[in-house]
DNA sequence: CCTAGTCGTAACAGCTAAGGTTGCAACAGT
DNA sequence: ACTGTTGCAACCTTAGCTGTTACGACTAGG
């Protein structure tokens, strides 16, 4: 399906802020957190933008600037962050609209379409079981 | 995620030779498929051919070639489908490793490998629902 | 044995998305 | 005024999907 780390990676960005803040420190840089990610603050930037703009977290400006959680992680669900970093639908429809006059052309899309819709609600209701708080518990449990 | 339609193309694919031989023909043509599903031959005989793998059709060569059903509509399900034709996972680790030295950036990948393990096992329990004869039933229950 | 129709597969091009990188303006605390 | 950080645009590279062409391999039928 060719996966992508969005949703990796926004799961660790907000464990490492939350863990940053219960530590009592008070915003996190991008530049911290993609170090701790191993890639560049600008993707952590683009990502932290983007549930920032679902609400997930907050950032400030100027010197001493950076990012601070907007709600307690065990608010926040691992479907708010999918749906913040992760627009379209799971699975694609044809890319020209099939042959009408066949009957399976016809048929197919709304069928698809049906079963498709069934198996992203599954999906985000198994994303909706997770907390952020949960991902921050089972990181914190890792061996050594 | 940049879905892509290969689910939906191979659902077509069965569903279309499927009906063919209920109708009483022996062996469809890849071009009949790609006419119905308005793309290329070769795109739906490359398909077909990890189906074959799968072991879900069959093809015959020399004059009057095709492609059949290896086993009946009713106990193929998209699962099945799914597996031959999406080998990777949903969701991806980090490109690069995380920081070993950083708590969140050890613990983060055994704890989501962990979460993503059991959302793709309900996914693909969701995918083994549904069978390609359902599939042709609501392919052909659409209305006109 | 020859022909015709179909598969099997390689090769390539176009497109899209993700991820990485650089650069710089905007901003705010000191 | 200075400094550290975000916000954002621009560009590059890589990878995967899709479409297309080309051609050899194969086999039923004449």
């Amino acid at each position: 399906m060719s996966a992508n780390s969005r949703l990796t990676i926004a799961a660790h960005a907000l464990a490492w802020i939350g863990l940053y803040q219960r530590q009592g420190h008070e915003v996190a840089t991008s530049e911290q957190i993609a170090a701790s990610a191993n890639t560049n603050p600008v993707v952590i930037r683009r990502l932290l933008g983007e549930l920032r703009r679902a609400g997930l977290v907050e950032s400030r400006r100027g010197v001493g600037a950076g990012w601070s959680l907007a709600r307690e992680l065990e608010s926040m669900t691992l479907l708010d962050v999918y749906e913040a970093v992760e627009p379209g639908p799971l699975f694609a429809m044809h890319r020209a609209t099939p042959d009408q006059g066949c009957v399976v052309g016809h048929g197919i899309q709304p069928a698809m379409q049906g079963i498709y819709e069934g198996i992203e609600r599954t999906l985000r209701h198994e994303l909706a079981r997770v907390t952020l708080a949960d991902v921050l518990r089972d990181v914190l449990a890792a061996p050594r």
